[in-house]
DNA sequence: ACCTGAACACCGTTCAAGT
DNA sequence: ACCTGAACACCGTTCAAGT
């Protein structure tokens, strides 16, 4: 047939993302197929194929918008009053971590649920794009790694702290492992950071 | 056509599981189909269905095998040595734990890949297995909860611990969430539980 | 009772053919 | 240049039919 020319390239690419974003918020990423996207918005499962390449071309459009609304939903105000004590400030974030995840479950699920053994190296542009998730975290702990000598330290505290509220809220999402009666992500999340930072300045001092 | 007789109930069970165990461990769960171990056991789909009801019934049956291949690596004797620290037997625990994941890495995944997203509740055989799991972690923190008013903290430090190990293996083995340069999720480990312990032993004094 | 073979309703992906 | 339609090589699952 033709080119229908219903559509610029650039209105295809936000029409197929906007429609994989919601396949998956409602249905979950299994759900996410290229006739259902190419169904939902009227065309043929090729088209998909001549903008993106591939189904993993839209998962990886899927997931960057994800990351930016996670980094929008981390750096919300409410972690940024003035005076508030560093593990105060930690514990806000790993809450607003673990409200996006609950809220956006099937997308945040999807960020780690693709290709998580794919040999594949994932694209630089997206790599970097993971690394920003970090910054957050990183200048909330600034003030414990005062001097250059502690920036790897400082990195590391970062990914550490990460890797386990993370570890942490795919327990609650998964439901794989289940939490202990009565406790909650949250409550368990403020227990690490207690004590973590605890040692942390046991260091220091 | 007939029953073959060729085996019994018991030695397929056995035959279907062991063949998924290899798919998984040489070319990764995405590899695992229905078609493939038929192909592999010279049966058709069909038996699988009479043994297992469903390819569900077979990837729990590889994940018990893997959670018992598991417990017994976490249970190796150098863990054990008399007069070693709490905090040298947690790093130890750890390292078995982040070594396990990564000779057995396909299988390791698999334990979390599979239904991540999944609706339907996992059976509770399978849910009690998995808190087998948390048993040598709790073991090796039993001397900082003395008193049965800490039993609810025991348990929330175990599975605080573990998740944070878990999540840094996470970072490892997927490649998702690239580690910092030069650091190993060993050195990552370790300085988690060091500071985390540290804050413990601050509450205790 | 057990197993097969064929069918059903799907996949991702490719590409000649049409406009 | 763009899009379709059909094809290829797969999926999980069911079940009548055979022995």
């Amino acid at each position: 047939m033709a080119r229908r020319s219903d559509h610029t390239r650039e209105e295809l690419e936000t029409l197929i993302t906007d429609t994989a974003e919601q396949i998956v918020s409602a249905e979950g990423f299994a759900a996410l197929t290229a006739r259902r996207i190419a169904k939902d918005i009227g065309y043929t499962p090729g088209t998909l194929y001549n903008i993106f390449g591939s189904m993993d071309g839209i998962y990886l459009a899927v997931n960057v918008r994800t990351m930016d609304k996670l980094l929008e939903a981390l750096a919300r105000p409410e972690s940024d009053a003035p005076n508030t004590p560093l593990e105060e400030r930690l514990r806000i974030m790993a809450g607003l971590y673990m409200d996006f995840a609950h809220e956006n479950k099937a997308l945040w699920l999807m960020l780690f649920e693709y290709a998580l053994t794919g040999e594949i190296d994932l694209p630089v542009w997206y790599q970097d794009k993971v690394q920003t998730l970090f910054a957050p975290l990183e200048d909330v702990l600034t003030p414990l790694f005062t001097g250059k000598e502690h920036s790897r330290e400082h990195k590391m505290a970062a990914r550490v702290l990460w890797s386990s509220v993370h570890g942490i809220c795919l327990m609650r999402e998964t439901g794989k492992i289940p939490l202990i009666s009565g406790e909650t992500p949250y409550a368990m999340s403020d227990y690490l950071i207690e004590n973590f930072i605890k040692g942390l300045h046991d260091r220091a001092s």
